[in-house]
DNA sequence: CGTCTAACTTAATCAGGCT
DNA sequence: AGCCTGATTAAGTTAGACG
């Protein structure tokens, strides 16, 4: 894949001439800036967001190396992605596809995306907020995965989440790291 | 092999819209 | 008004590309 960065020159042409990482440089992008930006490069808007996401991330690391404040927001706040409306049937689908799987890959995801008509993207986002919110609701979580993954070495999970540690429906803070390479197996990432 | 970056995750929080 | 839930953020990890 085409990496972007603005370091290494792959950048396109159209995105480093926009006044990036000069005055007009802004970490906080809103919703009409990066599909404004998403014209001007030929990427996705999510491609884009990520991409500012990683960027503030590696700027933030920087300016705590070098022990220089970072400015946070400033300005008045772009106006944000507008709330997309997710009608029931098209909840139907996603509980039923959370159900069967709380981890869907790319493939999976771009499948809902067509059986909905919603974007891949606000699937992933719709994922993210719904195994945040319904960690105990049915649905093969990281569960085998958060048995097995228990086991794997203490690298594998930094931070606690939900996890049915038994398979008994009993939910409990435990570490079914999103990342353990347990679930590497199951569902996580369908990218190649 | 080390470094860098895209893509992914969680957790916390903001904010729109429905009841 | 309160609640539910979509959108956004920081912080962290991993795989893959590249030198």
């Amino acid at each position: 894949m085409a990496l972007l960065t603005p370091s290494d020159g792959t950048l396109p042409a159209e995105a480093r001439g926009w006044g990036w990482r000069q005055r007009l440089w802004n970490p906080y992008p809103g919703i009409a800036t990066r599909e404004r930006l998403t014209q001007a490069i030929s990427l996705l808007e999510p491609r884009v967001q990520i991409w500012f996401q990683n960027e503030r991330s590696r700027q933030l690391r920087q300016h705590r190396r070098e022990s220089w404040p970072w400015p946070g927001r400033c300005g008045p706040q772009e106006g944000r992605q507008k709330r997309t409306t997710v009608t029931r049937s098209q909840t139907a689908l996603l509980l039923r596809a959370f159900e069967k799987d709380r981890f869907p890959g790319i493939a999976a995801r771009e499948e809902l995306a067509r059986e909905t008509g919603l974007p891949e993207y606000r699937i992933q986002i719709w994922f993210q907020n719904r195994r945040a919110r319904h960690p105990g609701q049915a649905g093969r979580a990281p569960v085998q995965v958060g048995g097995l993954c228990i086991a794997a070495p203490v690298g594998c999970h930094p931070a606690p989440s939900w996890v049915d540690f038994a398979h008994t429906g009993e939910w409990e803070r435990g570490f079914p790291h999103p990342t353990c390479p347990v679930r590497l197996g199951l569902s996580h990432r369908g990218l190649s």
